[in-house]
This record gives structure tokens, C-alpha cells and sequence, in this order.
DNA sequence: CGCAGGTCGGGAAGCTTTCCCGGTGCCCTG
DNA sequence: CAGGGCACCGGGAAAGCTTCCCGACCTGCG
């Protein structure tokens, strides 16, 4: 099962994988929304594996990982994004990917990813970051980076409270959590930190 | 001819656009370099349009338009990418693009952006953005110019009312004016149009 | 079990931004 | 030369945020 927010990337790698034999895919979803819903009725029965961009509008795809590895154990998901930082990777990780694919990788290499998570094997990393994996600082909490993630991307924290389903008041906390223990003053410092270690898109 | 850095994702189009009538792929790369280099032989002659994805390493795909189009003038560009800001879509156009399609668009709208391209029609944007387009682009003040230097720089108030001798407060009233007139919110979205209107070192 | 640590937010104090305003110069035009 | 327009400079008050401190709940762990 495919959940990528991009339609036409979503249904290139459709085709990409649909060739492949032995592999099928037997749902796609745009937002994290529609894929935990359409997991519901058939759920593991039909889909194996999960292939999950994480950078997706609405609840965040981390979020998303979260909930579908609590409700459904069983099911191996497979992260396949862009993002190529060992923060985000670890973050993955933890969060219970199985495996942990750039969009940069040649596409026989998502296959080849997409069979091991299938066969049970975990923590399978495309080489482009297998090496930059095990985080150097990793003094985040979860919720600590998701409220990072939505400063740097330039939301406001109205804006972070809504997705994360909070007060304003807790990820204003946060905030301040968050700059005292990385010690970044000013806004542009926090998007540098945020740029140098690779957790935004652009 | 695409250009895109991620492989993956550009096999998979690659796949959606060859299953089209009419359309053929010539060639693929994978960042702005290697595309340029492979323009110089064949260039126009083989390829009518070039779809470009902007967020690259090795910077700028903004930049690699720009050059393209100076170098080939004839050679069509269709931005293909998933940044959807009106202010990227304005640098787009303004670089020589003659149309722009986010990557949330239905694989059907790529390929119909595609032939309006290859056809010659001008800026073809996807539903998503076309109402968003065409930015105010105000002018500033001196005074007002500097204190948005200062602010994409990263300094505060503070450091830059000591830099421009003036007062904090007149400093504050600045970055008021400058926020309502470019209607930035954040200081991120700051940061971007100084970044795009090349008003800061590095 | 107690302890540590992540998560979530209320309350109050303190700081900043925002809005409105009055004042100064410069330039251009009738 | 008078007057309008605009950039420039900041004070004051109100509104908005952040920060600091705190209590509450829950989970994992020795």
C-alpha cells in the first residue's frame, strides 16, 4: 500500500512497483488521513507492507507511522521520503519503520528494500544513509522535534498546535524547551539548525 | 528531457510520460550539472521541452533555468516540482519557465501541461497555484530595507537599531511596515524573500 | 514501589509587537 | 513660495507572546 501526498510520483512508482513480480500494490492514499482509515476494513489481510512518505500536509507522517505500528503491530511499514538526515532516520526508526529508503535511491533498490521489509528483516536503510545512521545528537524528544520541524518550515505556533492537536500554549512551551537546549537564539538560527540537519523540505 | 534528483522518482514518471502518445523521453538527469553538459550536443534538436525539478542539490534549479534559457532560448521549461509558494512560482516564470506544475497534481495534468508546453502556449500553471500567482512585489524604503537585511541576517532588534543607531523601538515599527507591505508572517518567510531577492551574504 | 523523564497545559510576570500618533526634513509641483 | 506627499524617527498604550514555574498524568525501569 502507497501513501504519498505527490499524485503523479505516487503513480509513477505505482507502475514501478505494479512490474515488479511478486509485488502488487493494493491501495494508494495522498494523506495520512485516508490511509489509516482505508487500513480499517481490510488492514494487514490485503497489504503487507506500508510504503510511507513522511512528508505529507495534515498530521505529520511520523504521526501517522506512530499510530498505524500501535493499532496494527503486525504490519511492516517501509519509509520512503526524501529527507535524508540521521535525525529523521532515527527518528523513523523509533517511531517502528521497518526500513528507511531516500527517493534518491535507484529504483531497483526500493524494490530490493521492499522485498527484505516483506521477508520480516528490520532496520533495512538505503546506503545513502546507512553509513550517516545512529545520530550523532540525539537530544530531541519526539514531540521536541516535531515542534522544531514546524518552526523551520515557517508555521506559526497556532499553526503547530492545530496539527499537532494541542494547545498553543504547550508548543509555545516547547519552543522554548527546544531553544534553550540547542541553544539557537533566533528564528534564522533555528531554520540554519534546522537546514543543516536536514529535517525540511527544500 | 527531465531533470530530477531523485531517481526513483524520475523512473517512475519517465514510465507515465513514454506510455503517452506523442511523447518520448530523449534523456534523464539527475541534477542541474550533467543536464546542462547533455544540452550542449543535441540540445534543442532532440528535445523540444525540459521538464525541471528546482529543489537540487548542487544549488538552484532556478539558477539552471536561467542559464538554459539564456543558452537556448528556443528550449521550453516546464517546472515540475512539489514547492507550491506564489513567490517561487513568480521566480519561476520571471527565470523563463514557461509553465509550472506542483507534483500533488493528477499524472493526467502533467501530461496536458506537457503538450500546452510543447505546443507554445506561456505559463501554465497547475489549478492549485493559478489563482496564488502574479505577486504585488512592493518596493521598500532605505531604512526599511536595511532593518530586513538585518532581520534575514538573524539579528534582533536590538543589534540592529546599535548597528543603524537608532532606537529599538523605531527598529520594531520597521519590521512592522516590512511585514505588512511583502505580507510575510513568519520569520521564515522572511528569510526565503531575502534569500530570493539575493539580499544577504552566502 | 519510587524515581526519572516525556507529555500536557494553567497562571503570572515580563518583554515585544502592534497601532496610533506627533514631529522633522526633503522633493516636487502648482 | 506654499502646500502635498513621503521617508524618517520615536513615544505611549494596548494587545500579544514568551518565559518561568508549577502540578498532573503516564510509562519504563531498577
Amino acid at each position: 500500500m502507497l501513501v504519498d501526498d505527490h499524485a503523479v510520483v505516487r503513480a509513477g512508482y505505482r507502475r514501478l512497483l505494479d512490474d515488479e513480480a511478486g509485488l502488487r500494490v493494493v491501495a494508494e492514499c495522498g494523506d495520512a488521513e485516508s490511509a489509516y482509515a482505508a487500513l480499517g476494513p481490510a488492514a494487514a489481510a490485503s497489504a503487507d507492507v506500508l510504503v510511507l512518505d513522511l512528508s505529507m500536509p495534515g498530521r505529520s507522517g511520523l504521526d501517522m507511522l506512530r499510530r498505524a505500528r500501535l493499532r496494527w503491530p503486525q504490519l511492516r511499514v517501509l519509509v520512503f521520503t526524501m529527507h535524508d538526515s540521521p535525525a529523521m532516520v532515527a527518528q523513523a526508526l523509533a517511531a517502528g519503520a521497518a526500513g528507511f529508503i531516500t527517493k534518491s535511491s535507484e529504483p531497483a533498490l526500493l524494490v530490493a528494500a521492499l522485498r527484505r521489509v516483506a521477508a520480516g528483516e528490520a532496520a533495512v536503510l538505503s546506503p545513502d544513509i546507512a553509513g550517516a545512521a545512529q545520530a550523532p545528537q540525539q537530544q530531541l524528544s519526539a514531540r521536541e522535534f516535531e515542534v522544531l520541524r514546524g518552526l523551520a518550515e515557517g508555521l506559526g505556533v497556532e499553526q503547530i498546535a492545530a496539527r499537532l492537536h494541542l494547545s498553543p500554549k504547550t508548543v509555545s512551551n516547547y519552543q522554548t524547551q527546544v531553544r534553550q537546549r540547542l541553544g539557537l537564539q533566533t528564528a534564522v538560527e533555528l531554520l540554519q539548525y534546522a537546514r543543516q540537519h536536514g529535517l525540511l523540505p527544500g
